[in-house]
DNA sequence: TTTAGCACTCATCGGCTTAGAGTGCTAACA
DNA sequence: TGTTAGCACTCTAAGCCGATGAGTGCTAAA
């Protein structure tokens, strides 16, 4: 069978109306609702055709139909119309960023928090990913007697630091003296590139007053390793709860725990690559327990190196329209204020 | 009327009872399981009596009763049994700070996330407050060409550190130079007592190169006020399912949108500034949103200085005697955990 | 003072009925 | 041949009812 003209019309009438009252549609809603031209017997065979090539689904048998994955799927690619923010809209996200935010910590927070209060979905967001990003320059600090701290800055202009303890007596002198052993062998690598063993080689060097090398050891195996990089910031938790097919205790129960799995998210967010906004609907989703929600995403960057991505996650009845052209604003937002701060 | 002695047995095995099934407690499940003794009509008459003296409720005439916040206040002061960890418990408790963790957030981070697992409650940690921590010393380090380091280390051993702009052509010695200055100004004096007007009167001194005054005044003003150190980590949001009286929809919700509100759960944990451990029943409870929660915190210290507090909450029908033993024990493993790191 | 006995209350649960939304099919119509 | 009106049929949701049982308060006897 063939998705010709007319049940295009009827499908996607059928998913503007479950999107909006999130009841099943029926045959004659359609017909009043919608000037289609034709009666609620037609939009019913035509119903029928759509079920059996798969773009809805019926609970049972005497109630209205709901659209399927594969109908969200055509409804993004082909169907909606591809809104672009109204201007009352793109005024109220002109301000986001006119706050000075300096820590990259905040404009995370910051954004998640905007994206979820906008969207009116879950937000998540994760902080800048320092894995490809090239090591400038490494800086062993004297702080106190017994503490050094280890500051690393890299091309994007981000900058990690660890405070790492060091045996009392050693001097600024020799402190410098291992900062350079550190950047002939790490300079102008990635973070990924880097090898603690390498380190091992230089052993003699570095050891000559106490147990310093261990603490460095520590401090890069730990900058590289860092698990609050893999951080996922989450806003709107409780958003779901707006929703009704979220009006039920396990289900709301199921998602609020998957989103507890940080791990999870994390993997789904740094999943899509791709450049722009990307959607993940129902069971196109790579994890099982996605398998009725929605991910809008997009990736952010830093200059022109992708950084990092933020998505908003919801019921596979998700205002798409409304939601992508936001992610495409916020995530371009995003990315200019984050060149104006640490970009060169 | 008196609270005698048979009264305050019946109501402990009131409390014992709904503690532990979270139904309405009647008087023939206390003559059965419990051996007090006396009969249930006895039991009846005893219960009548304290339902007149505001330790038990009733939710309608032919139902059981169930402790009021007043019956648990007395429960918690005199009725139960103060518990010690059990053998195997300590034994759990042993490893956890032996994994290491260098970073003041990732040990706040693992508190958390050890005492909701522990407790079986949503369990909330703040990290060290500064607030009344004596500065030690103020350091500016050379980054980049356009960006120094700011670093105030502190009595307590923890240091903060913010990234700010510098204009091009700034070298190594002025940068000390003001770091100098900074440091009579600052160093000796609790991060409250800071007052960034101070800076404005030697602004001469520091004007020589451009605009270094400003990115020093915001960094400084931020240290002082930033929002991350106001942060609550919160884990285990949805132990809350567990729990029968939380299986209703808008409690639930309820409970899970208080949660969301940082600054509230701040402001809780802050407000027992009490050595030892602090229990909040109900009513008790400074704020109108939590007064069917309990919550059971505690301080913590790095050397003998209070630093933050760690807390969890939960229904007011709480494990009381378990969970202020464990809080008590983990209070005071991270106390010496983040001594053995910080402290002097 | 305690306890057995009993009448009374009230929430909960299963079964039953009804209302209504929606379908599929048939037959008439353009 | 495609479209539409009409109608019987299906199935859920909501409301009503009575039975059940847990629990109480009261009374009278021990």
């Amino acid at each position: 069978m063939q998705l010709d003209d007319r049940k295009a019309q009827v499908l996607q009438a059928v998913i503007d109306d479950f999107i909006f009252t999130a009841e099943p549609v029926g045959s004659r809603t359609i017909a009043k609702k919608y000037d289609l031209g034709i009666s609620s017997a037609t939009i019913r065979n035509e119903m029928s055709d759509l079920e059996e090539m798969g773009y809805l689904d019926q609970l049972h048998t005497s109630s209205g139909r709901i659209p399927s994955d594969k109908a969200y799927r055509l409804y993004v690619d082909k169907l909606m119309e591809n809104r672009t923010l109204k201007t009352h809209e793109a005024q109220d996200f002109k301000g986001v960023y006119e706050t000075q935010l300096s820590q990259v910590g905040q404009v995370i927070y910051h954004t998640a928090k905007i994206l979820s209060e906008i969207t009116k979905y879950t937000s998540m967001v994760i902080a800048p990913q320092l894995n490809s990003t090239v090591i400038k320059h490494i800086q062993l600090v004297h702080v106190d007697r017994q503490l050094a701290l280890l500051v690393i800055s890299t091309s994007s202009g981000l900058l990690k630091d660890t405070l790492i303890a060091i045996p009392e007596g050693i001097d600024s002198d020799y402190l410098h003296r291992i900062s350079n052993i550190l950047n002939e062998l790490y300079s102008g690598k990635t973070f990924d590139e880097i090898d603690v063993d390498d380190l091992k080689e230089v052993r003699s060097e570095i050891i000559r007053n106490g147990n310093i090398f261990d603490a460095l050891i520590g401090a890069l195996t730990e900058n590289l390793t860092r698990s609050d990089q893999k951080k996922v910031y989450l806003e709107g938790t409780t958003k779901i709860f707006n929703f009704p097919e979220y009006q039920d205790l396990i289900r709301a129960k199921t998602f609020l725990s998957l989103l507890e799995e940080k791990d999870l998210l994390y993997a789904m967010l740094t999943s899509a690559e791709a450049d722009g906004v990307t959607v993940s609907i129902g069971k196109e989703n790579p994890f099982e327990e996605l398998r009725d929600c929605s991910i809008v995403s997009a990736t952010y960057k830093i200059g022109d190196r992708v950084l990092g991505s933020i998505g908003i996650i919801g019921p596979t009845r998700m205002e798409y329209s409304r939601t992508m052209s936001t992610m495409d604003y916020m995530a371009k937002a995003l990315s200019q204020y984050l060149t104006s701060l640490y970009g060169k």
